[in-house]
This record gives C-alpha cells, sequence and structure tokens, in this order.
DNA sequence: ACCTGAACACCGTTCAAGT
DNA sequence: ACCTGAACACCGTTCAAGT
C-alpha cells in the first residue's frame, strides 16, 4: 500500500503471500503483487530474475516458523514432528502451499529443516545414501500431501472420488465410513506407514533410538 | 494435420498428448492443439467444459497401456508392479506426467489400475478404510515421484541440490556416491518403504499372500 | 440450430524511451 | 546510470455475429 517502504527481497515476498492468501495462487502475479507494494511491476525483476524465483522465495518465507525438534529425542518422533510441521505451516498459507508442493524446499528456512530430517535418518542407522533415498521419498510424500490437502478443500473436490472409486471394491465400506481426502488422518496414515518402513528397513523394529 | 477427420474426444485427447510429448506441457494450450487439428480453438470446448477437462482426459489416455497384473501373484509384487508401470507410463508422456502428478487418475484407463490397487491392499489384510488410506498414501508418493523425475531431467536442476544439502551431513558420503535425484533407483526404494510399512502394519512381517 | 472467429481481460517479460 | 511504462507475444474463455 505505502510507496515509501524501499523494495526488498523480504518486502516482495511478504506482500506476494498476503496477496496469495488473500485472493488465492492464481492471484500471485506480477502486476498485482506490484500492485500491493504501489510499485511498477517491472521494479520486481530487479530483485528476483523471474517470477518462479519469486515465488521460491514466497515458499521458503512460508517454513519460516516450522520449530526444530529437540535432538535428544527418538529420530522417529522427530521425524513425524518435522514433516507435520512443515505441513501445518504450508497449509497456513494456501497461497503458496502448491508451490512449495512442487519444489524442493531449499531457501534459508527450508534447509535446516531438510538437514533435521537428514539427521533423524542418520540417528535411525541409515548409511549417507539411504538417507538421501529416505529424504527424497519423505519429502515426495509430504509435497503430494500438501497438495492434496489444498486441493481437497478447493472446488475442484476430485481427490474425493478417489475414495468413491475405492469404496466399489467388494466388501467396501458404506462410504461414509471412510477416511477423508487431504484431511490430518490420513496424512498421519501415510507418514506412518514410511516410518514403519524406514524401521523395518534398519532393522529396528521396535523403534527405539539407534 | 488433415482437416477431415470428426473431432472426437479421444482424438482431441489424442492430439493433445502429441503436441505435449513433442513441445513440452507449456505447449499443450487450446490454440497450440486446435492448430494441430486443423481446427478452431473453440471447437475443443464442444467436447471438454474447459482446458483441465481435456487435460484430464489426456492424462486418463498416457495410462491406456498400463498393464494389470495377474491376481494370483503376492499382493506385494502386483503393488509394485502396478506403481512402477504407472510412473513408466507417465515418464513415457513427458508433456503430461506433470498433470498426472497433480490430479487423481479417475478416467477410463485409470480406475482399473485404482481397483487393483486397492485389491492388492486388501488381500494384505487391510480393512476398508485402511485400504483408502494406504491408497492415497501410494498415490501421493506416486505423484510426486513422477514430478521429480520429470523435474530432474528439466533445466531446472533444482531437486538435485536436495542431495547436496544431504550431503552437509556430518559423515555424510561424497556426492558422487549419492543417489540420483528422480531415478528409478530412488523410486524403488522409496516404494519399498511404504510396502514394508504395509507389511508391518498388517501384522504380516514376512509379506506373504494374504 | 450451429459454429466461427473477433474480442475481452488478462498474463510474463522485453526493451526503447524518458529522466 | 537508472527506472518507468508502453508494447510484444501470448493465454483461456466469452459472446455476438454470421451461416
Amino acid at each position: 500500500m505505502s510507496p515509501r517502504a524501499p523494495l526488498s527481497r523480504q518486502a516482495i515476498a511478504e506482500a506476494a503471500l498476503e496477496v496469495g492468501d488473500r485472493d488465492g495462487p492464481a492471484a500471485m502475479t506480477m502486476r498485482r503483487i506490484a500492485g500491493e507494494l504501489g510499485c511498477d511491476p517491472m521494479a520486481l525483476y530487479r530483485h528476483f530474475p523471474d517470477r518462479e524465483a519469486l515465488l521460491d522465495a514466497v515458499a521458503d518465507l512460508a517454513l519460516a516458523g516450522v520449530p526444530l525438534p529437540a535432538p535428544d529425542r527418538p529420530w522417529d518422533a522427530r521425524l513425524t514432528d518435522l514433516l507435520t510441521a512443515v505441513r501445518a505451516a504450508a497449509l497456513g498459507h494456501p497461497g503458496i502451499a502448491a508451490h512449495l508442493a512442487g519444489r524442493p524446499p531449499l531457501g534459508t528456512h527450508a534447509r535446516p529443516v531438510l538437514l533435521a530430517i537428514g539427521g533423524a535418518l542418520a540417528d535411525a542407522g541409515q548409511s549417507p545414501a539411504d538417507v538421501v533415498r529416505t529424504t527424497q521419498a519423505l519429502i515426495a510424500y509430504l509435497s503430494a500431501a500438501i497438495a492434496m490437502s489444498v486441493r481437497a478443500g478447493a472446488p475442484d473436490a476430485r481427490w474425493h472420488q478417489v475414495r468413491a472409486v475405492i469404496a466399489e471394491l467388494p466388501g467396501a465400506a458404506p462410504d461414509d465410513a471412510l477416511p477423508v481426502t487431504g484431511s490430518d488422518d490420513q496424512f498421519r496414515y501415510g507418514l506412518g506407514l514410511l516410518v514403519s518402513g524406514i524401521r523395518a528397513v534398519a532393522g529396528n523394529p521396535r523403534g527405539d533410538r539407534r
């Protein structure tokens, strides 16, 4: 609004995040963001090479408040808390959540989260190569789970039909009894499968530390 | 090219798939697809309500050749084969793979795949509610893994940096020894984690049938 | 009744013209 | 030297005008 604050990457990202939260992801255009800041659209290009770079900064900003778990807790609790917190942060900013889901998190705020995930997996006994493999599997699951949760709340209710198709299986429960697409329950369940898998592969079935 | 073939959903979807495979996802515009068919862009709207519905049909078409595993094989082998085949089909059509990754598969060709996944999980001993939860977790993983593989091959090599960040962990291996982002190896590993998790949660640790 | 294609309301980005 | 804003090359979609 006020045209006096000097432009900066931070100020631009904050304005873009607000536009996205208020009017949705489609509203985060260079023109609208510039309008929010009261500047020329081209001024944004002095701080970001293109729109995608700007959105990357916004996505990273959305991860600013993600708490890092205490390192002395068991690796599986740390892992669960980290992924749950990232999902919550993303869903708290629905305007940028879809973009966050589609690109790997690598900015200032994302890197400590990524390293904390890797650290938890190392403590689970994984080799460096497996840490990389598992981290990417976790990010893949997390990304798509965020996208599903965002879309499930949108006018496009297509994801809900997945549930309906599954309900056609012989012996399936009535549709009402099935879990809701994109719900917290769904997310936790899938995350639990992955954590169980990590435990099993690491040959550490009881899930205690190291 | 030839303007004589009468328009149909099938013909439009085939033309769009070819445009996408040849010139990438950004080229799949209503105008370009119409140009490929030698018709007016507006003619497409007689067969699809909007662009997204057209892309859904294209995504479904990309799944046309996915083989269904023999039902007498163990559930975990069926599951692995199904997801691997869907990923291969998607990567065979890079133009539509990103769209396929972002939307649930529900068309004519996708439904039997979805039901086969559900059937395998039922045979693993899962309750109907858990079948829904696990199916969506698998689709989430599959979707993002496809998106990662597509993007890893693109000019945007951002996903590769995830590997570099992880390599910063204390005691990590040299970067060269780490697995490649979006590779078949990565995909198989993450899928293995999920299957192991399903086995563990189902209380069927040896993974044999039923 | 049907279909075309001009027009609308946008995009991201380039670049020449101004200060 | 810097920055603005007009202009370019597109979009998806609407809708009035033609047949």
